[in-house]
DNA sequence: TAGGCCATGTAACCGGTTACATGATTAG
DNA sequence: CTAATCATGTAACCGGTTACATGGCCTA
């Protein structure tokens, strides 16, 4: 999934300028699905202007730098349209964690608890994310999506806490091995 | 993650030859974490050479061509772990899928309903590698990533077959609005 | 008065992919 | 005879990030 469709995607809720794209792509509902840099975004909207797809109205305000506002236009609309219809490809997922956790044996059970800590923080404030999300917003689409998160990260949080202990102990077994290699 | 953590990673557990390294990083346990090119593995392989983290020696095969198998050395294995330690980054999880779920409303139900049937598909197929992987390996640290994955995958898949039709007539509702922009 | 937020934009860089070159062997 | 698998490697390209430039306002 490209910037451009994304910003289009971002653009088809509700007008935006760059910073606010930046703040949606970061804070918002669509941070999981992109984070996209200042340095993307404001040349991708460019292009997008000079394509017709969005248009950009200077917007003086009181106290603030002036910002540019982009709409998406017809043909922006059609296109995401368009785009929408190819079949998404398959889900990516990456994970550091996971892969310190398949190492478990030859890092310390303190290397292992602090990952998995965090992890578990992690969670639980996606979790509240998505509750906050939920709350401020009633599209049914939306509210579809914030159900799957919050089963799916629910299920995730729960396999932690259950299982924490059992991590722990493969790398306590090896605890001193490790150690010895500092 | 980059792609040297990666592919000492990958040594750490079996000596392997870029080719190897690839299939490991697309088909086995590895994909998980990364999906890495033979553009990037072999200049990394040599870089890594360089390095003393790694050594390679040619080995001659009957009917194949010969291959370059390499191995961690203990310079190697020391860096890893010091990576390990470090504190992993949070989880990248990103879904073309949920934007087209959070759009249900702009596309047709045909559109829903092939990426729905898809994402459900490629999910059971996951479960089912997921499934291959701790059959044939009993290392107790890649047992419990395995059941991670099957509990969370199986959880993903759960909320999809029960709430499918729930998305379907999102998409239904506005049809006919969405045919027209055809 | 320092730091954070608002706000836009560019240039340099970089990690990684795509596509190509090369070539033997085996299975259908 | 064709396609797939095994096997290594490079050059061109590209999408995106990082860091910087600029500057006013508000809060602690």
């Amino acid at each position: 999934m490209n910037t451009q469709t994304l910003i289009l995607g971002i653009l088809n809720f509700e007008d935006a300028s760059g910073y606010e794209i930046k703040k949606q792509s970061t804070d918002g509902a669509f941070r999981y699905f992109v984070d996209i840099s200042y340095g993307t975004i404001y040349p991708t909207l460019s292009k997008l202007e000079a394509e017709g797809m969005v248009f950009g109205r200077e917007e003086a305000q009181s106290g603030k730098p002036d910002k540019k506002v982009y709409s998406i236009t017809e043909k922006g609309r059609l296109e995401f349209i368009k785009t929408l219809a190819q079949p998404p490809a398959p889900d990516k997922f990456k994970s550091e964690f996971l892969l310190v956790a398949m190492c478990a044996d030859l890092t310390s059970e303190e290397t292992i608890r602090h990952a998995l800590d965090k992890r578990i923080i992690e969670m639980e404030e996606t979790i509240a994310h998505i509750r906050e999300l939920r709350k401020e917003c009633e599209h049914p689409a939306t509210q579809w999506i914030t159900s799957y998160g919050l089963h799916v990260k629910g299920a995730d949080l729960d396999f932690f806490k259950t299982n924490r202990d059992s991590l722990l102990a493969i790398a306590k077994n090896k605890s001193n091995e490790a150690q010895a290699a500092e």
